[in-house]
DNA sequence: CTGAAAGCGCTTACAG
DNA sequence: CTGAAAGCGCTTACAG
């Protein structure tokens, strides 16, 4: 009872075990897993006396334990990967997939990426050595093949916001491209012709589909691409506003401007507040955030909704922990246009 | 080997094992172990003969196995229970927490507890069932004396954002009384008598402090409380926006506004836009949000730093972790006033 | 330097 | 209805 008594420090007092409570209750150890599994087939006498011990003891089971001997070897564990735990997209999504997972009575693991492959490795292996009953993944990685094995094990695996590479399985999808060309058109019709993209990081798949439904939406609007209003690689706030103070200062500065991601609409904001011009030039984001339909004027933008991406890839892979085996699925989701303001300003006079 | 194959499916091809790779390698399970755990003493022919088999099977060692058999008992895992996760300040603090475990190569269960104690300790239930070698906890319960038997079984517990309440251990709290007051100090120097208190759940604790920040606050400026300017139990944005309307139309109607929490804040701004009263009327928010400077006025707020409680909580439970065994400390982080505009309107000609 | 035996806390597969 | 023995995947504590 005390062989790990601190002479240095107050001993913490062991835990108490399933052995423990069978020595008090004065049952066998398997009579102590059956009451506290919930299992029929005790005399309620000894199921007394085991909650008693259990009570007295405040006995909690170990669930790993169980689980490393248990048939089904179920942890009722999910990992979450994602990039960022600290935006709203990615809070949102896994709030979504908690609700679902709750209800199943699964935890939640989770962790942010910043859009470093090494990171997205590390923490899929350190769920994966967790035993994790299922992976939900924001892939950042170009190559998701490290996940074979996982698969093969029986491991369901869910991408949501970009696509596996190298790996078919299940993922969730908004629809990037139509979302971005649908802001192309809505700017266009109001006149527009002279539209500028903003995007992030070229080398992100979600950015490539938003800069493709950019270039369709201008091609079936029979505007031109002008090579000069197109900037890649924002990331920060800071850096979309200071591209976009300098495409604004430009010649030929354009109308409108379509920013394909939170971060970057705020930094376009920023600027053309700088500029004094959030009431001449059309502004259109990817992606809704809070509170932009307080600003003046409010933010028209392309809404992806993370919770409905998170419920259908928590979703999914309770199907599949269930015991679906169809193949893989791709759910891709629509967006939204709101039209809120921004991106109904008409272009002014040249 | 094909003992678990299911005639109707594809069988999953089961996870190699330690015992597998010793087979592979011609050596015991025992110099796998050494191996993958770094130990010295083996032969570089061995070494090289398990990292082959290991990388043949994709072996990734069981954590949680090891983890019960170790002497440590270890599971690298901590559990982080907060009011929901997909509010800002929930999920900036649980993204400091992360950074400090990653460093220590730990993992996060995270979950929401959404101001329910039947969830709180469901929760936390759940997190030493799997053994997590500490918990950070922002509570919600009325009483945390149900952790008693896990903080005596050596469980290193941090509080965060509140107090726990009949149970003595580490805790990082903001300086609400003396933030709410500075924010009353303000407004009265611009020259406000009629200052509004618009608050949260008054069964929240930090609502309690802000509140009683604000009633010292007048105090101290020599203003007299009004109840009729004083308004409890606001919780969402549409309540805030609909008590702020309320106040605004009544009779001796207040001239600024003391908001006690985000969405409180949130919901006055959008009253006042509605009633055109943005620039006429003084506002102050308790806690900073995203773009609370890009609004019109921009908007003037007591700052808590999320992510440095999360940061401070984190480091206080692995100090614990590493042996620190001071009484509990209690970590009081003070808050920041910022004055963008909104705070600094006076009051209008009655 | 290496490995056989025992055991972490629990459940399985039996036998009674 | 109940329990003794074996074993999940790993590490400990030894012995050689």
């Amino acid at each position: 009872m005390t062989e790990h008594a601190d002479p240095v420090t107050t001993p913490y007092r062991p835990r108490a075990t399933l052995r423990d409570v069978a020595a008090m209750a004065g049952v066998s150890m398997k009579t102590v897993s059956r009451v506290v599994n919930g299992e029929a087939g005790v005399t309620p006498q000894k199921v007394d006396a085991v909650r008693l011990a259990v009570s007295r003891l405040d006995y909690r089971p170990n669930v790993s334990a169980s689980a490393l001997r248990r048939s089904s070897r179920r942890t009722a564990a999910i990992g979450t990967v994602l990039e960022d735990l600290a935006n709203p997209f990615s809070s949102a999504l896994l709030r979504a997939v908690e609700d679902v997972a709750n209800e199943k009575r699964v935890l939640i693991l989770a962790g942010s990426v910043d859009e470093d492959q090494q990171r997205e490795r590390a923490l899929v292996r350190a769920f994966t050595e967790r035993r994790v009953d299922g992976l939900i993944i924001a892939p950042v990685g170009e190559d998701q093949g490290y996940l074979r094995t996982e698969m093969e094990a029986g491991t369901p695996l869910v991408f949501v916001d970009r696509q596996p590479q190298g790996l078919l399985a299940d993922c969730v999808l908004s629809d990037n491209e139509a979302g971005a060309r649908n802001a192309v058109h809505q700017l266009a019709e109001v006149g527009h012709r002279r539209i500028a993209y903003l995007g992030d990081l070229a080398i992100i798949p979600t950015a490539q589909q938003r800069f493709a439904g950019y270039q369709r939406g201008l091609l079936e609007c029979g505007l031109p691409l002008d090579p000069a209003h197109v900037v890649h690689d924002l990331h920060t706030i800071d850096d979309a506003a200071r591209a976009t103070t300098a495409l604004l200062r430009s010649e030929g500065a354009p109308t409108a401007l379509f920013a394909s991601q939170n971060l970057v609409t705020i930094g376009a904001i920023t600027a053309l507040q700088e500029l004094g011009l959030e009431q001449g030039v059309a502004l259109f984001g990817f992606d809704d955030f809070p509170l932009a339909d307080l600003l003046k004027p409010r933010v028209s933008v392309v809404a992806q909704d993370p919770a409905a991406m998170g419920r259908a890839a928590a979703e999914l892979l309770f199907e599949r922990l269930d015991g679906e085996r169809d193949r893989p699925r791709r759910i891709l989701l629509p967006t939204t246009t709101v039209l809120r303001g921004s991106g109904e300003i008409p272009p002014g006079r040249p």
